[in-house]
DNA sequence: TATTTAGTTGACTAAAATGCTCGGGTAAGG
DNA sequence: CCTTACCCGAGCATTTTAGTCAACTAAATA
């Protein structure tokens, strides 16, 4: 699982997406004019998205892009590897018995043991939740106060 | 949080840190040469771990590197946070009301509420229990097949 | 004290990924 | 037709990755 800002593009343009459909499909022009991604940008992201099957598109004068199934069926971890399609696997497909070195296998298998706890994680969180869990956290967010899950993403220099 | 093959190779090195040590520090030529990383790449790497405090060092003839706290003190997302030390939180420094757009500032909320719920995912797996985990995960590997978890990592072209 | 080990630091670099522009397509409505 | 808006590929500036190289410092040991 990678995880960067082309991600963070991928998972916020779906968002507009869901939160704007209803009235027909939308427009990238309206999503990037919101989202402010440029159009270019968005179209190759979203013909990424189209091909994994998240979303369809519709041509032509009111076209655009409509999400293809029901909002609770795409996870997030789906958005982020379709736009990130050509990611390997680490170094020895999966064999587990990589390049002779013991340490190095070990450690290896560590590391897959975390990726798939990522993958799972991120394939158990639909679109649906992100949006309705969010109504209803108002008021949760002040008694679950978790200060430690916001330092990292504070500016250093 | 940001989780690139950079993050990749924090972890991995600090898990052969974790499960060499005891004899004594453990040299970065050591770790090089097992995990296949780059002496002075890791030596970049550990410079930032050792800033954060989550390793320590020891030089001279048999000295290397030492991890700084308990296993179960030391989480994921620490050491991943400690290598990509300087990113920026998302455009508006979280203060949610960003450049007037509505749309985008709804969105930009879904997404730092995921982000959130990743970082504090990350920071509840410890090297630790990375480690005892995998010692019994060999009978349940079987059993719990979890299918789609492996879909995203494989190779496309 | 001289020498070796191994961390410390900074400058520099090739290669890849990112985010984007530009320019031309093609299907669908009006 | 003509406009809208998806489709697609080439190219490009910037940033990030991953690494080299070289000089330095602290500790141990002979």
């Amino acid at each position: 699982m990678k995880l960067t800002t082309r991600g963070r593009y991928a998972v916020t343009a779906m968002l507009d997406l869901a939160l704007r459909e209803g009235n027909g499909p939308v427009s990238l022009a309206e999503i990037s004019e919101r989202q402010l991604i440029s159009l270019s940008y968005l179209e190759q992201l979203f013909a990424k998205l189209r091909r994994n099957g998240l979303v369809r598109s519709t041509r032509g004068p009111g076209g655009g892009y409509s999400v293809a199934r029901a909002l609770d069926e795409i996870s997030v971890s789906e958005i982020i590897g379709a736009v990130n399609e050509s990611v390997d696997a680490t170094s020895c497909g999966g064999k587990g018995n990589c390049h002779g070195s013991e340490g190095r296998c070990l450690t290896h298998d560590l590391w897959e043991s975390l990726s798939s706890q990522i993958e799972e994680f991120l394939s158990g969180i639909s679109l649906q939740q992100l949006i309705t869990q969010r109504e209803q956290s108002a008021d949760m967010a002040l008694s679950e106060g978790t200060n430690e899950s916001k330092v990292v993403f504070q500016q250093i220099g």
